[in-house]
DNA sequence: CTATATTTGTGTTTCGATACACCAATATCG
DNA sequence: CGATATTGGTGTATCGAAACACAAATATAG
């Protein structure tokens, strides 16, 4: 255990003051004279000096992080989204703090506040929750955020940047996708609709089997959340579940939606439970694209979402609000989804 | 914007000096009339306090927050890992840094040094790297360190605490299990073998056959590693063109071990390339159970690391280390694995 | 050779919370 | 009733870096 390096221990060393050292460390030099500044900077070498982040904070009221809320990192598709904002976040030089809220409001208002006691005024949110009463409190106090993956809502009271997939766009196409295979009857798979990205989805749903002039089955929309609460099998889990009892119908579905990847690698094995194959007995369409969508067997048809683009997008917004160089009216992205055709659907003519 | 409001807002509000209110803050309570008490409580309550962490770690010296640094969380095993982390973290009371070091020490030294600027003194790697001196640096300034799966090395000069499944003995269980099988030509597929647990995980490996009395066929050992660096498919498509690689042999193996559950992964869809089917004409052992190895077709026979167990023990140890509560020799943590029998492997007699 | 610029740093205060020595007011006791 | 405890707080210095006004040393001008 050794004591703690201080600019002050630097300043000594280089027989100059603190302020010099912190002139230097702030990139102030343009009026400092060469021999000096080369000292100082040897002393920082030889000492091994790191400025205390914590003190410089205190001081200057910025800090260089931002926060990541997001349902939880065990599904891959947010371990995906958390690392891609980690690359984007290192780029500019800033760190992230990652929270995982299970898509609890009052866990993510927690985090919000633990967040912001440690001074980080930028947080990106990935859980696409209905209503964000619970953060208005930290908005009206100066907190920026931008909500991924979530579409701005007419009923939202507060500045919140969001970038997005059209989600309703990307249901529609994995939608339009099967009907054009010839399949009529198309089950939809979803965890609890008490996202925004979800309800889209399921409108866009809607939207295409209206579009082909066919009527909306509602016994074909399952939606079912677990009893014993979040896990990090929820969406395989409730998508083995969902399958399972579309399948099982008298009238069964010749294809099915899942909500996402996860949800549809859970239909792959609910359509197995019951002894049906996919694509041949059951097509099966997910939406994200994320690596395994082409792993399984067989390799998953879905509707991409331009993440890294998307991460990019959301990380250059908040940093230009934390930074003070945006301050108008919220933005709002919406990125184009794209259908990514493989071996889980096929024709049904 | 409006403005931070600080504990001496509190105390002005309360008539109180700011010392009692942070004497209340801090549980020194006992020497505080109760209507004084509740009269700062009020206050608190009224203007939304919460105190600014930075300026209370300035003083104290003490955060509350551990890091971890994992390789990348687009892997779901480390996405899971750190989500256990998480869970026990918050269970007593610290926070979580996260960090992806893509097995670069390099990246990693920069991320420990970032964090422990911050204040952060203890940190959890689950990066299993063959040496820990990039590190070294800080462990001698009073950095805490646990090493998850990665088990003590001989040639580890620094005083790290490690938490572990036995690799060893995790592959054995693997290879055994295909051995009973009949199976006699067993490939084993891994990324580079730049980690411990990988290194041991061979070993395993190779033990087993030589109790077995098996030659070992170094053909059969298939390592690379990805040419454009780190990515979040790197499992699956390294264990995809290990298995093509090996099942394209002329004297192909009947049975693959893939270093952990996404290489499997990689595997069935190798296999599949060849027009090969698991487990009819290959079959596949993975290794760390995760959750998707029960619903991907067939379901992946695999060992399982007690992932929640490990997690917790390994939070514990930091925390205590951090709070001064351990102050001797490191501890080395081995949990046992067990081989969780599914349907991708089957019998070749 | 004095007056004014310019260069090159420095001293002091501040950020917000905490630690700790210390003080005022009241209670207790012989 | 004066001396001593006890109760219930408070004043002040401090953590490490940064901001900013200001000062010493040197250069330049007239």
């Amino acid at each position: 255990m050794v004591a703690e390096i201080t600019i002050q221990d630097v300043a000594r060393r280089a027989g100059v003051s603190p302020s010099t050292v912190s002139n230097l460390l702030n990139g102030r030099t343009e009026r400092m004279r060469p021999e000096t500044l080369e000292r100082v900077q040897r002393a920082i070498a030889q000492l091994g000096y790191s400025p205390n982040r914590t003190a410089r904070h205190l001081k200057t009221g910025r800090v260089e992080m931002i926060g990541v809320i997001v349902p939880s990192v065990a599904n891959p598709f947010y371990g995906a989204f958390a690392s891609h904002v980690e690359r984007a976040a290192l780029k500019a030089g800033y760190q992230i703090l990652l929270g995982n809220s299970e898509r609890d409001p009052e866990r993510e208002r927690r985090y919000a506040e633990e967040l912001w006691s440690h001074g980080i005024r930028g947080m990106i949110f990935g859980s696409s929750l209905l209503a964000l009463t619970h953060l208005a409190n930290l908005v009206e106090h100066g907190l920026s955020i931008v909500a991924f993956d979530r579409q701005a809502q007419a009923a939202d009271a507060l500045p919140i940047d969001s970038v997005s997939v059209d989600n309703v766009l990307a249901a529609r196409l994995a939608t339009d996708h099967l009907l054009k295979l010839g399949h009529r009857r198309i089950g939809f798979v979803t965890g609890p609709l008490r996202t925004v990205n979800r309800l889209n989805r399921l409108e866009g749903y809607e939207h295409a089997l209206r579009e082909f002039g066919i009527a909306l089955d509602r016994e074909l929309i399952w939606e079912k959340s677990l009893d014993q609460g979040f896990g990090d099998t929820e969406g395989v889990e409730l998508g083995r579940c969902g399958a399972r009892e579309l399948l099982g119908k008298p009238n069964r579905p010749t294809a099915l939606i899942a909500i996402n990847d996860m949800y549809a690698f859970g239909a792959y094995a609910g359509a197995r439970d019951l002894g049906l194959r996919v694509p041949t007995d059951v097509s099966v369409v997910g939406i994200d694209d994320g690596v395994l969508a082409e792993v399984v067997d067989p390799p998953l048809t879905t509707v991409r979402q331009p993440l890294c683009e998307m991460t990019q997008a959301a990380v250059d917004i908040i940093i230009r609000r934390i930074e003070g160089k945006t301050n108008g009216a919220p933005q709002h992205l919406t990125m184009k989804p794209e259908l990514i055709v493989r071996k889980s659907t096929t024709s049904n003519l």
